[in-house]
DNA sequence: GCCATTTGACCTAT
DNA sequence: ATAGGTCAAATGGC
């Protein structure tokens, strides 16, 4: 076993521990079950994690060259910035890592070539329903280029990039589509790394943003928990939240969260420690789409979610078909390096975000 | 005029 | 050959 390894199994067992230690502390009455089901399930989660870790060292061990890749926390551990939201990935996670490598070595190459395929994808599966007085965005500004019917789809797949494409060469592209399944879903699909800062602050001067991004990026961990505070509170105020893990099942983590209103439910685990992460799935409600009654224009509406993160912007046809989600994290560098020590480290924040 | 969307054409992967 | 992804001219709104 290797050392990170060693580390990261110490650490799950370790946080398995203490999260025990407080759940002893909820089991009186005074605490919701939300709370109780919350701690149980970042239990389970560590202890699923350590069980991983022993299983791929022991397959290393025996020799069979192929161990559980890091994907193996996709299934269990939201933190993961492979994929949070547990929807089904188009790539390994390993591959992703290789890919977003790969897609740096080609930034250079602006020919009219098609770039190498998935350099790192993102999933995301966003529906709205009720409840959101607005749209919600991943603090990026989006450009449609172009809208191709898919075989076997009944609706057409839309494709969209970072307008900051050209200006600061941020190659982060998305595409949605609607669920044939359930035409309130929308299915996001997020490729590449955003460069460039959202929007969140319109009042920073452009220089100030480039070194906000690099703030961001070198301290990620400062942010974590203002962000998280800043998403929890407003998810105790507006939000109602689902994910889905891959197979679809549900594997409910019930945030203790005080407002009635406010629900979240995410495969694997929460903590605010970990809301700076960049791929959080977030199911909101679809009567929101049907509503064009909205108190902000939809064009550059500024989030209420989190710190108001940034903005998104879309044409007025395409509201209804057009969600942002953040796959991607706004703040922080995508570029996936598990650390070994504290994968949790690792999580970035997402957002979601809906154009009616 | 600028910027975003639309949409047909083109390119690439399979 | 076909499907998916992207480009870029045309178009429209501000």
């Amino acid at each position: 076993m290797e050392n990170w390894e060693q580390q990261t199994l110490i650490n799950e067992l370790t946080q398995g521990m203490e999260l025990a230690k407080q759940l002893r502390f909820h089991v009186g009455p005074s605490s919701t079950t939300e709370t109780r089901e919350y701690l149980v399930q970042k239990i389970l989660s560590s202890y699923d994690k350590a069980l991983l870790i022993l299983n791929w060292s022991k397959s290393a061990s025996n020799g069979q060259g192929t161990r559980p890749q890091p994907n193996v926390a996709s299934n269990l551990l939201p933190e993961s910035p492979c994929s949070f939201d547990g929807s089904p990935r188009s790539e390994p996670c390993d591959k992703g890592i290789k890919d977003q490598l790969q897609q740096q070595e080609h930034l250079t190459d602006l020919s009219k070539k098609r770039k190498p395929q998935a350099k790192w994808t993102d999933h995301v599966r966003i529906y709205c329903e009720s409840g959101l007085e607005g749209p919600h965005d991943d603090g990026f500004s989006w450009r449609k280029y172009g809208q191709k019917d898919i075989l076997g789809a009944r609706y057409p797949r839309s494709y969209y990039r970072c307008t900051n494409r050209n200006i600061k060469h941020c190659w982060a592209t998305k595409q949605v589509q609607r669920s044939d399944e359930d035409p309130t879903v929308f299915e996001i699909t997020y490729k590449g790394k955003h460069t460039c800062l959202p929007e969140c602050d319109p009042n920073l001067e452009p220089t100030q943003q480039d070194g906000e991004v690099q703030r961001l990026n070198n301290n990620a961990n400062d942010h974590k928990q203002s962000q998280a505070d800043d998403f929890l509170q407003n998810l105790k105020n507006n939000l109602k939240v689902n994910t889905e893990d891959m197979s679809n099942k549900e594997m409910p983590c019930h945030l203790p969260l005080t407002s009635a209103s406010t629900e979240i439910t995410m495969n694997g685990n929460y903590s605010p420690a970990n809301f700076d992460g960049s791929l959080m799935q977030i199911f909101t409600s679809p009567a929101m789409s049907a509503s064009n009654s909205l108190p902000v224009s939809p064009f550059r509406q500024y989030s209420s979610f989190g710190r108001g993160f940034g903005t998104v912007c879309c044409s007025e046809s395409d509201r209804s078909d057009m969600f942002s989600s953040n796959a991607n994290s706004p703040y922080l560098d995508l570029d996936f390096t598990p650390d070994p020590a504290d994968p949790d480290l690792t999580f970035p924040f997402n957002v979601p975000g809906f154009f009616p």
